[in-house]
DNA sequence: CATCTCATGTAACTGGTTACATGATTCG
DNA sequence: CGAATCATGTAACCAGTTACATGAGATG
């Protein structure tokens, strides 16, 4: 899946696995993650593949770049995955619900001080969604508008970001509220 | 991770491989997911690190059985990881924010089609929380009274399911709704 | 008669992580 | 002067998936 992250960001404007990581840092940490290890093995393939290219690019004062161009049949590759419907949903992976599902043995105190660590995470997470993602992603189509269609996209994925967070902020309520009352 | 969900559950009761798998199905779906054969390269590698072991049990009409209890150390080694608090979010990887996020090449229609699709399996998610997942739980803390304390775990970790497809539906009816008005 | 359930497992592969390596430049 | 940034990569490892194999008994 990585592959078509990757593809996607080099549709915008070529980049190096480099420019790609940040990407990753700044816009698309509300979908997706990678380490940049990996980045490089992946441009590596999709090169292979022939859904990308790359020419290095000589720099002076700094390492050499290596900079990847999307190809035309990268694009409609691109395309054709985002034509395949997603017919069921992927299986949950939640290590907060595992351990919540076999805490019993856990003293109440040490429960609520985790619930309250993690109700923290989640807080924070909904103001950074709020303030930085949200500005940056106004800033961006401020400065490139013809990226308008797309900016109202990342505003969608932010959103789902912000909605998840405060959900699980709901529910750490009930859970420590619950915890609370009786354990 | 997933050895940690066999070892709770092998705190419940000896079990076999396949006992496990039924787990994974009914009751563990909601927060963590594993292939069968997974599970049966976790089990030998438990009991190569003796947090589990095994006795064979011949039956007639059936293939024989590997029954697996849980060791003290077993039981040390999931208190353990239930005591390490969770500092930092798990990364997100949703494919369909990643489809989402690159979707400005696709036709109006063929988005709507999707996302519709998409609302469809979140809404029978719903009503699976709602209707059966719920009704398990209820089942089985009125037939195992001691269980009492660890049906209401069972419960939260139900109750993040039914609040997070629900998340889902609101953010998609959002999302229908723009695509709607403005492509 | 076909399919499902019971029951356990191996082999090949994929996707991703962690750790390591290099080395100049810029910033506080 | 140390840390961060720029920039790319390899090697070892780990978790998990897919496909395959076996074979009897129960169910429709």
């Amino acid at each position: 899946m990585l592959k078509y992250a990757l593809l996607g960001f080099l549709t915008y404007t070529p980049m190096t696995g480099y420019d790609l990581k940040h990407q990753f840092a700044v816009v698309a940490a509300s979908f997706w993650h990678a380490e940049v290890s990996q980045i490089y093995l992946t441009l590596k393939k999709l090169e292979a593949e022939r859904l990308v290219t790359s020419q290095i690019q000589p720099q002076d004062d700094h390492p050499d770049r290596r900079l990847y161009t999307i190809t035309d049949r990268g694009r409609h590759d691109l395309r054709a995955w985002l034509s395949e419907p997603i017919t069921e949903l992927p299986p949950i992976k939640q290590p907060v619900l595992l351990k919540l599902f076999f805490a019993a043995p856990m003293e109440q105190a040490e429960l609520l001080a985790q619930l309250r660590l993690l109700r923290n995470l989640h807080l924070q997470k909904v103001s950074y969604y709020r303030g930085p993602v949200l500005a940056h992603i106004r800033g961006t189509a401020q400065r490139h508008p013809h990226l308008a269609k797309d900016a109202r996209l990342w505003e969608a994925t932010r959103r789902f970001g912000e909605l998840s967070h405060e959900m699980s902020l709901r529910w750490l309520d009930e859970m420590i509220a619950m915890v609370e009352e009786r354990w």
